[in-house]
DNA sequence: AACGCGGGGCC
DNA sequence: GGCCCAGCGTT
């Protein structure tokens, strides 16, 4: 058991850890929000809403969850669903892993579990795709175990309660506030101690604009006690994109239908339908452009690619496009578009691509930047 | 321990 | 434009 005293952490007494549990379970109670997955005592449905909100916002996933399982109501149906379903249930949520993780554990259960949700916290543990916070979150919620879910929200709101001087960004810190939820959980309503701690963190304890005066653990907080509320949480700044310049390449053929490439299997996107995209030689961001000359040899030059890469003879249109500009947490795409009108209409076997006509858009998972990249088409050919 | 992995809301 | 977020798996 880690020693909190070392870090500097005071822990309370007994009673008044126990006038903390009263005064937070009391104000969920009054003040809980009426969320649809707080609705179920089904381990599988809450399992869904834990995934769907990691690093995804309440409002955000409300909708994706009552699709997602209306489509596939139970572990059966997500263990036996094919690809194209489950990527178009979680198209626009962004973290795919997620869903593909979902349906490995999906299928873990049906093998090693009868189907059935397992109800031990080292059995829920060994699923994919569930961690330590995952993994904490459903045994509490759906089985009343008195294990912590500590989260970014869990993790901001003690490193103000006790004022903690440990970065909350570094893994390794993640052990000083289990330990300190160990201490402090309820153990006869841990599911709703964890949300209730959560719900403070999204709210009146947010990271910008918090209302500290409203918190109804006010009185048990240091960092607010001592006016040290804008020291805490700790936390290292976060890198910033690397900016990443594509030709993005909009072929029709003349049955108009447009040409898609399906990504790779590993790395970003996988398994997301595409408009063919290749990597400019050379980085263009906003403060590093080329100059104009160099640019068009660029553009000559990935065109040429193009035709070597995909075997396709192409002439290419004169229309210029808006450019597609697309942030991830760790890349920064601009695509630049053209348009091209290919001369055939036979592929080669090697590659996944497909001829697709508009018509049958909605049956291909499309990622942001492609959805950005069709927009910014349509816009211009209906000038 | 560091990195890869989306997307949207808010200021 | 920059900040934030109900994290996990891989290396």
């Amino acid at each position: 058991m880690l020693d909190l005293k070392e870090y500097g952490i005071d822990m309370w007494p007994k009673e008044k850890v126990q006038a903390f549990r009263k005064a937070l379970l009391d104000w969920y109670d009054a003040n809980k929000r009426d969320l649809p997955w707080r609705r179920t005592r089904d381990p599988y449905a809450i399992w869904v809403s834990e995934i769907m909100l990691q690093q995804t916002r309440v409002d955000t996933v409300i909708p994706y969850y009552e699709r997602f399982l209306h489509h596939l109501p139970t572990i059966a149906d997500l263990a036996k669903a094919p690809e194209e379903v489950i990527l178009k249930l979680w198209e626009g949520l962004g973290y795919y892993s997620r869903v593909r993780n979902m349906q490995q554990a999906a299928q873990q259960m049906v093998d090693d579990f009868a189907g059935q949700f397992p109800t031990t916290h080292a059995e829920i543990s060994s699923l994919k795709g569930i961690g330590p916070y995952t993994a904490g979150a459903i045994s509490s919620i759906a089985f009343n175990l008195p294990e912590p879910a500590v989260d970014g929200n869990v993790m901001r709101v003690l490193s103000r309660l006790f004022e903690v001087d440990y970065d909350i960004g570094l893994p390794t810190n993640r052990k000083i506030f289990q330990a300190m939820m160990e201490i402090l959980i309820d153990p006869d309503r841990p599911g709703d101690f964890n949300q209730a701690l959560m719900d403070l963190g999204s709210d009146i304890e947010s990271p910008v604009n918090p209302r500290p005066q409203d918190s109804p653990v006010k009185d048990f907080s240091a960092a607010y006690l001592n006016g040290t509320m804008d020291k805490y949480p700790i936390k290292a700044p976060k890198k910033k994109p690397v900016p990443v310049a594509y030709q993005g390449f909009i072929i029709r053929n003349k049955d108009n239908q447009f040409l898609l490439e399906k990504n790779n299997e590993a790395g970003l996107l996988s398994g997301f339908w595409s408009f063919p995209l290749l990597e400019k030689g050379a980085v263009v961001d906003k403060q590093v452009s080329l100059f104009e000359v160099a640019e068009e040899v660029v553009q000559l030059d990935i065109r040429q690619s193009f035709t070597e890469y995909y075997d396709m003879a192409v002439d290419w249109q004169k229309q210029e496009f808006d450019t597609v500009q697309h942030i991830f947490s760790h890349r920064k795409w601009q695509i630049e578009l053209v348009e091209g009108v290919a001369e055939t209409t036979k592929l080669l076997g090697t590659k996944e691509l497909k001829w697709v006509s508009v018509e049958d858009f909605p049956i291909y998972p499309f990622a942001k930047p492609q959805q950005k990249m069709w927009e910014a088409y349509v816009k211009k050919m209906e000038q």
